[in-house]
RNA sequence: GGGCGCGUAGCUCAACGGCAGAGCAGUGGCCUUUUAAGCCAUUGGUUGGAGGUUCGAAUCCUCCCGCGCUCACCA
């Protein structure tokens, strides 16, 4: 294929003025740059004395231009904000001015000294005086102007396919500004919670993502090999097991931020990787956990949001209260209208759910059907932040039982703005009843060769040694950060998420 | 995996069986205070791909590719 067909009409445009520049002796990729001040910097400092010279480099990517005869204005774009040039034929001389207006395009970033000024118009702008090109763009940024035809709504058309948005991330950044900041609060989320946490005594870790035996939750895992150790690995679906070891091992408080990976179905609230916050304290329940959880995410919620209140998808939602802790029977009673304790087997709990027209999967255990029960009844409708508690024991194989029922578990999950964002319970720490519970999974999965977790006898061996009673809490930073920037997709809080491979 | 929808110029979108268009971007020109600059001129398309129906297909049909929504799946 020749250049001709695999570059468009303006990048054989833009490549001919790259050629052009170097032809003059001009680099137009220099290994090095100058700066003085940043757009913002720049500005604000002289607008706290206009009377003072002001005399920055600045550094940035052009956004507009506007070619007036023998002067250009020009705006270029940093990462802290943007700010106008002036260039005028009387300060830079004709053949630079010719030089900019032949040769450099929007996208390009460039290199402007000059002594900052106040336009007629009134934005305060840079009086360039000399100006160089630092990496020119070959393709065009996707973004125009655009005009709305009866001329009421002034829009910039910029990049707004999904398709291309994810594939190309960096030019979704580029153009939508809206984008670099759902990141920004995602690092300030990531932050806050690591900031809460460390101020609570918890250790940061770093656990293997290569595991040979994987377990902590219930999700197919990716598999690769290692060729010098001829062995089969799978990609973690969860920190948990790795984590309680460390418990074993008497590090009291726990926890890690990373990547997880389940090879599942992709959907709006789901990714094949995602990222995960667990942590674990010794000598803590379930209700304590609750009570850090709703700690940590004000804590949260007030160090990115400046305060507990958010929207998300129209909703208001409120942090900053007491959060309700309804117990999963209640709210099964309340949102679902079914009485669990009048249907103490699987196939009467599947005739009431089929008598309220619910979904019913056919040949679901007790605990799946009220897993989905909660699904798709219970959870849409619990958009104020809550916790639902007590699980049944059947679909929580790690989590201890209540005192008073062997099958219900000490375990809650967190709702909020109608979706869970965290899941926790006390931990099983009897590592008798922890092998028979692997074992009942173990049964269970038989019918289903695809779902056979296998059995994790290292991790038997460190609960025999002594786990202490302890508190446990996993979850989704991915969603959390959807709630805080209001992004209603995964894909929006996620860099650059996994789509399907396209021949290009 | 099922259902529904979408895919047209660099970007945002029209045209919906009858000559493939607009705005912005680009290119050439005028313009020394613009900022959606303005004015004049102008380039740019295998309408996602392959096949079919038709005198004629961006438009209708089939298949394929990709994306979105949704359902299912997801201890």
């Amino acid at each position: 294929m020749s250049d001709e067909q695999q570059f468009s009409e303006i990048e054989r445009i833009r490549l001919a003025k790259l050629a052009a520049l170097k032809e003059r002796g001009i680099e137009p990729f220099p290994p090095r740059v100058e700066r003085t001040y940043t757009s913002v910097e720049a500005i604000q400092t002289f607008e706290k004395d206009e009377t003072k010279p002001v005399k920055p480099t600045l550094v940035g990517r052009v956004r507009s231009i506007r070619t007036m005869g023998k002067i250009i204005f020009a705006h270029i774009e940093d990462g802290f904000g943007t700010v106008q040039l002036f260039i005028r034929s009387n300060d830079v001389g004709a053949e630079n001015l010719d030089l900019f207006r032949d040769y450099f395009d929007i996208g390009d970033f460039v290199q402007a000294s000059g002594e900052m000024f106040r336009t007629k118009a009134g934005e305060v702008s840079l009086n360039v005086k000399e100006f160089r090109m630092i990496a020119k763009a070959i393709t065009p940024l996707p973004a125009a102007k655009d005009e709305e035809v009866d001329g009421e709504i002034v829009r910039h058309a910029t990049l707004a396919d999904p398709e291309v948005r994810y594939r190309q991330r960096y030019a979704d950044l580029a153009v939508n500004p809206q984008v670099r900041e759902i990141f920004r609060i995602r690092a300030a989320v990531v932050r806050a919670l690591r900031e809460f946490l460390d101020k609570n005594d918890f250790l940061e870790v770093e656990t293997p993502v290569l595991q040979p035996v994987y377990g902590g939750a219930a999700a197919r895992p990716f598999t690769t090999h290692h060729n010098q150790l001829k062995q089969d690995l799978y990609l973690r679906i969860s920190f948990e097991l790795y984590l309680k070891r460390l418990l074993v091992g008497g590090i009291e408080r726990v926890y890690e931020i990373g990547r997880d990976f389940r090879n599942e179905g992709v959907d709006r609230k789901h990714n094949p990787e995602f990222t995960m916050l667990e942590f674990y304290m010794a000598y803590a329940d379930y209700q304590r956990v609750m009570d850090l959880t709703e700690e940590m995410l004000q804590h949260t919620a007030k160090q990115v949001l400046g305060g507990t209140k958010l929207t998300y998808q129209g909703n208001a939602i409120d942090l900053g209260v007491d959060w309700p802790r309804i117990e999963l029977s209640e709210a099964i009673l309340e949102f679902a209208g079914i009485d669990l304790s009048k249907h103490a087997d699987a196939t009467s709990l599947a005739k009431a759910m089929a008598d309220k027209k619910y979904n019913v999967p056919p040949g679901a255990s007790r605990g799946k059907l009220i897993d989905d029960l909660v699904g798709s009844q219970v959870e849409p409708k619990l958009v104020q932040p809550s916790f639902l508690f007590n699980y049944p024991r059947e679909i929580s194989p790690l989590a201890k039982s209540t005192p008073g029922d062997p099958t219900i578990v000490e375990r809650f999950e967190g709702y909020m703005g109608g979706f869970e964002i965290c899941n926790a319970f006390s931990e099983l720490n009897d590592p008798l009843d922890q092998l028979a519970r692997f074992e009942e999974m173990g049964r269970s999965m038989k019918a289903d060769d695809e779902d056979l977790h296998p059995m994790d006898e290292d991790y038997l061996r460190a609960m025999r040694y002594g786990m202490p009673p302890n508190g446990g809490f996993g979850m989704g930073i991915d969603r959390l950060t959807m709630l805080f920037t209001d992004q209603p997709n995964i894909r929006e809080v996620i860099l650059f998420p996994h789509l399907r491979k396209r021949d290009e």
